[in-house]
DNA sequence: TTCCAGCCAT
DNA sequence: ATGGCTGGAA
């Protein structure tokens, strides 16, 4: 169920093409997930910080990509308690190290630990309102967590779930509508499986490719891409290049400062672009600026000013 | 080029 | 409501 929303019934024009035989769809699903589906190590376990860790790393990045990071990160601070140790200048580090991008969402994770420590006194809360509140989750994240920890959420509207609901039944594009169809689809009192079951169709059957004889849709009788042969997908918005970006900076910044401990402006300047000069275009006026926002953003710690300008990870 | 289990600040 | 954030891989 939506956080904005939390009981509204399907309108007229939610899902054109919603079989009337909504058991039959979500038996279906459910089977055609429990017989096979990818194993990764976060669907074995129950831990709500483990999960957490899980799916704020699965934010914008490719699962196979994950997998690795997760398991060193776990290795290093098991457990909540661990992280609000952990100095937050290592967890950046560490996610810069791992590639894991949007470093930013390091410190939410660290923020968010503290959150549990000192508001929950450790022990996570279960309900996706409560666990919307921990920095860094949104209504997906909570739901995501509320699901595979304590099967306790409501159903998960990712662009996987809006791509599956926009094919299968016809849902307009529209998220009010994606959050009424998912909730009404979902059966009570099993969101764990079943918001990996959609998820996985999504990521496997139903991607940008569509791989629906491959891979057994479960929903192919249904379904009304299969049957119109029209497998558009709603429009995901394209990101600008990435070459040259303010973002690609960011990124080499704080990768030059978890290697380097402190560095000055004019320290750091070459080590991110070849054409630094201090009072270039591109000098200390432009560093100082991201590094301001870098600061701004919990990342940076940022002392002094002019060519005595220090930077290094925030504490 | 485009995609990938979103969220936060404004 | 909109822009910013990351980097590896297909």
């Amino acid at each position: 169920m939506s956080d904005t929303d939390s009981s509204s019934a399907l309108r007229e024009g939610d899902a054109p093409g919603l079989s009337a035989d909504l058991d039959a769809v979500r038996e279906a699903l459910v089977e055609w997930y429990e017989a096979d589906h990818r194993e990764f190590p976060w669907r074995r376990t129950e831990d709500p910080y483990a999960i957490l860790v899980s799916e704020v790393m699965s934010q914008q990045t490719q699962l196979d990509r994950v997998v690795p990071a997760w398991e060193d990160f776990l290795e290093r601070w098991p457990t909540a308690a661990d992280l609000v140790d952990a100095d937050r200048a290592d967890v950046v580090a560490f996610w810069s190290g791992h590639s894991l991008g949007y470093n930013n969402r390091a410190t939410y994770l660290h923020e968010a630990a503290e959150q549990v420590e000192t508001e929950y006194d450790g022990s996570f809360p279960e309900s996706p309102g409560e666990l919307q509140e921990l920095m860094g989750v949104g209504p997906y994240t909570a739901n995501a967590v509320a699901s595979f920890a304590f099967n306790a959420g409501d159903a998960v509207v990712d662009t996987n779930v809006k791509r599956v609901l926009h094919r299968a039944f016809a849902v307009p594009d529209d998220d009010a509508a994606f959050e009424r169809v998912a909730d009404g689809l979902m059966p009570a009192d099993v969101s764990r499986v079943w918001n990996n079951a959609i998820m996985e169709l999504g990521g496997v059957a139903c991607g940008k490719k569509p791989r629906c004889d491959e891979e057994g849709c479960p929903w192919r009788e249904w379904c009304h891409a299969y049957q119109t042969g029209d497998f558009t997908a709603p429009d995901v918005p394209t990101q600008p290049s990435f070459d040259g970006s303010r973002r690609q900076f960011r990124g080499r910044i704080v990768r030059a400062l978890s290697n380097h401990d402190e560095l000055t402006l004019d320290e750091l300047g070459p080590k991110i672009r070849v054409d630094y000069s201090p009072d270039g275009e591109h000098g200390r006026e432009w560093l100082e600026g991201l590094l301001t926002d870098l600061a701004e953003d919990g990342l940076l710690d940022v002392e002094g000013s002019d060519d005595r300008t220090v930077a290094k990870l925030s504490e």
